[in-house]
DNA sequence: CGATTCTTTGAAAACAGTCAATCTGTGTGG
DNA sequence: CCACACAGATTGACTGTTTTCAAAGAATCG
């Protein structure tokens, strides 16, 4: 599984067969079957985790009991909670696994270990949190401009290729929908 | 103004005398008249902002011509559209003041340079994006999650300090409220 | 003071959420 | 292999929230 990160590195940047030996060496596989948690509200998260294969969400729920889904991880994506991770305080969330699923895992100071040994890591991650960073910008432009038939589009056009993956009641928490509003939005396009 | 900018580079890290002064000689202070533009929807975003008085907000028009509020920069705040400064894309945003503001600016090419030549400067940039990212997380949490009540509430715990210096139909438009709504929200609250 | 901007209020309509029931598909254990 | 349980999706009736439109009051600024 090192190597469907290693791929992934090298889609990104170029580092020697040392580095990579490096990062092999700090590196950790967890594997998560379907509804197991790599994450529960209360602890606090410590890793920096890279999705090798299968499909991840990070969640809330709230005092009602409703979950309300923050971000979805499928392979080549990352997870966790950066503010308890950065803070060491106790996450809110919860990242349980939709689908059987592979994590790599690098603990907080072998990570920043690497950031400061390889600077193209630095690099990478740094371009990674900026694009995440823009990613979250356009979502909130969508959450608090859209109706919930253009949050329900907004999100077919950006995850396109997810979207078969996913329950049709995790698409609506993520958009801060109910589920049966989603299902109404839905056929109610589909007359169009 | 320079020296209001020093103060907060001096807040997050240390700097020599010499690098303070490469900074001094790429930077532009431009001063904003209230409701005067800093960017405007079409152009294409080339600098970093940072705000050493006074006021901006960051917002979109819809077709309806309706404003949605990204971001409100107060003093000590930066500000701007880091997708399109990234891809050199028009922005669909505009930028413009809401106090008489002053604001210091350095392009995308001398920026880079700086971080490149100081790494102080480029950690503190960087921990300031992994701030910003952490800030955008919560707010996407309160805006799928939150009521209209809550959000006027969570906001006020967010930014207690400057409420008193935003139109009220402004907050609305960064909650994604009516004007109307939040006014009788507030009216509500009142009364318990 | 007059003009403009901002806030509030009211009534109606649109929208989204809730609760409960039914329907569908999937997978598991007997 | 079938029956059953279970998770997920849909539908209907109802409730509650939020928006819209229009108008009237405050507040602010030149």
């Amino acid at each position: 599984m090192f190597e469907v990160f290693l791929a992934y590195i090298n889609s990104k940047t170029k580092i020697t067969a040392e580095e990579a030996e490096m990062i092999k060496a700090v590196s950790v596989i967890k594997k998560l079957r379907k509804r197991q948690y790599l994450l529960q509200e209360g602890d606090v998260w410590r890793y920096n985790a890279f999705v090798c294969k299968g499909f991840l969400r990070a969640y809330h729920v709230d005092d009602k009991g409703h979950e309300h889904i923050m971000n979805f991880a499928p392979e080549n994506y990352w997870t966790g909670d950066r503010e308890s991770l950065q803070n060491e305080t106790p996450s809110p969330f919860n990242i349980d696994a939709i689908e059987e699923t592979h994590v790599l895992l690098i603990n907080k100071e072998n990570f920043d270990d690497l950031c400061r040994k390889i600077p193209a890591f630095n690099d990478m991650i740094n371009t990674i949190l900026q694009r995440s960073f823009i990613a979250s910008q356009r979502r909130i432009h969508a959450a608090i401009s859209f109706s919930a038939e253009e949050k329900y589009q907004h999100f077919l056009n950006t995850f396109p290729n997810i979207v078969n993956r996913i329950p049709q009641h995790m698409i609506a928490s993520y958009l801060g929908l109910s589920p049966e509003t989603l299902s109404r939005v839905r056929t109610q396009a589909v007359k169009k």
